[in-house]
DNA sequence: AAATTATAGTTGCATAAGCAACTTGTTTAT
DNA sequence: ATAAACAAGTTGCTTATGCAACTATAATTT
């Protein structure tokens, strides 16, 4: 039977992807930062004013990630004071989140960190690459 | 501050692994196969009679995984009789692994679905975007 | 409008993952 | 040759993950 795990695309992209999260989960680690409360922090934290109310739901659909380990992570950022609810508008249900300042403070403190940690893979890439690694990855996810 | 999560490489490349390694998990999943054994699976499986000795730390180095995760996953396997332990020849501390006859089997009956499964996804991409994926994916691990 | 069905979010539980410390066997240094 | 340093693999422990079940609110059906 002829496999060769090399030329398997999932493990080659686990094995890429695995490399990159981990190096940058160090980057917040040192801000007691976890990886989903990170995702929190940066979807809450790129979101322009009024854009869309950012539910729990709502970052667990656009992350993929399992809404309970999103309603954890949430929870921690709340009580630590880095993320605030909001009050729901129309339904009683839902519950928008937003950055607190000390929140936002934070995150503005990570955001170049990791924009280095990018700077510093995607430097060895060249644009016509990069353009079609976007274009694949796009291609990849059908999501929705 | 500007910062676009989904043109974050690290965030866009975590999104495709994930969706891609949850579905082909399902496949093996249904041969109570973890991720973790079916790294292990992989690998024996792949290789070459007599290529080199794949003990749990070679594995561990080739995969990048926890060689605690893989020193279970192992023992688990053998237990259920899918993988044996090789006589060391110069290393007592080393245990060179072996895929069993049944384990040879379930590999045999695994690989098709897997490579279906990439096939499902790899379809959508041209070969010339393929080998470039290939590259980049390349450049991004330095892997010692 | 009462009853059913559906949705947002949380909690319980069982499993997975990974660090640190340990055991056993192998080198290296003196 | 003996002690010290090192490496392979395992075990303990803590935390993370994700499914299933639950609570509370909202929408739908009749």
């Amino acid at each position: 039977m002829n496999f060769d795990l090399d030329k398997f695309l999932p493990y080659r992209l686990s094995l890429a992807t695995n490399t990159l999260s981990q190096a940058l989960a160090k980057d917040y680690a040192a801000f007691d930062i976890t990886r989903t409360q990170w995702r929190v922090l940066a979807v809450l934290g790129a979101g322009l004013e009024g854009e869309q109310d950012w539910t729990a739901g709502a970052i667990a659909h656009k992350t993929m990630m399992d809404k309970t380990t999103l309603s954890r992570a949430i929870k921690n950022l709340i009580e630590r004071g880095l993320v605030k609810r909001k009050a729901a508008q129309d339904d009683g249900r839902a519950s928008p989140l937003a950055l607190t300042a000390k929140g936002r403070k934070l995150f503005e403190k990570i955001v170049p960190i990791a924009l280095a940690h990018e700077e510093r893979i995607v430097g060895n890439i060249s644009n016509d690459d990069l353009k079609t690694l976007e274009r694949i990855l796009g291609a990849l996810l059908v999501h929705d």
